[in-house]
DNA sequence: ATAGGGATTCTC
DNA sequence: AGAATCCCTATT
């Protein structure tokens, strides 16, 4: 499939230059493009986000300065930061420029578009003889196990067309899914940053949208 | 060398 | 409520 074409064109590196905050809201209505080895490919459109700081923020996997772990979150916006949790789940980051440009978007939703058939197909535990599930890709491990997320694409430009990457969304896409607004909350998981950090609304969605990894508390 | 724990998910 | 499961980090 030819990106220009298709109109996936990857967005520029400029796209991502700004602080996680801002870019985890820009980032809801992206489609998110997985091009499959065997030159098939799957796109999602991004309903749900989290923005991560630099080492300031004490629920950040930066917290602790650079490692070899969270490297890609100290390096150019743009790129992937794919790590893994519970020995199990791989989730993917959009690094951004938070703190000192260090930062990350965990990407916690991602609703089908196309290349469903694929995203289905890939799901790790082999035999399912249950329905499929409506909500695909909600939850930052199911994006991962959907999209095929795994250490090897730490790293990635997402930039540049490739094994991943980010297009801007269609047209009228963005404003339609956001016609109710963004719905903002406190992050998931992230208890041991204490008062102070683990409450800051930095968890954002497409307000009411099925795919959501859980509800936002209703507010106005 | 080794212990401790996690930006989760699914099932009971 | 509990298990599954492993890489990374910090400590000995």
């Amino acid at each position: 499939m030819h990106e220009s074409r298709t109109g996936l064109s990857p967005l520029p590196r400029s796209f991502f230059t700004r602080p996680t905050i801002e870019l985890a809201v820009a980032l809801l209505g992206v489609r998110l493009v997985r091009r499959w080895e065997d030159g098939t490919a799957s796109v999602g459109v991004i309903v749900e986000t989290e923005a991560y700081g630099g080492p300031a923020d004490r629920a950040s996997h930066a917290r602790a300065g650079p490692t070899r772990r969270n490297a890609a979150m100290f390096g150019p916006p743009g790129h992937a930061y794919v790590y893994r949790v519970y020995g199990l789940h791989t989730c993917l980051n959009v690094v951004g420029a938070a703190d000192g440009g260090v930062g990350a978007v965990l990407v916690r939703a991602v609703a089908p578009l196309e290349g469903i058939v694929a995203l289905a197909v890939r799901r790790t535990p082999p035999a399912r003889t249950a329905p499929p599930r409506a909500r695909l890709a909600a939850g930052p491990g199911n994006v991962g196990a959907a999209f095929g997320i795994g250490l090897e694409l730490d790293g990635t430009d997402l930039t540049a067309p490739g094994p991943l990457w980010l297009a801007a969304p269609a047209a009228g896409m963005r404003e339609a899914l956001l016609a109710d607004g963004v719905a903002a909350a406190a992050r998931v998981g992230v208890a041991y940053a204490g008062a102070g950090w683990s409450d800051r609304p930095w968890r954002f969605g497409v307000r009411d949208h099925a795919s959501l990894s859980r509800p936002f508390p209703r507010s106005g």
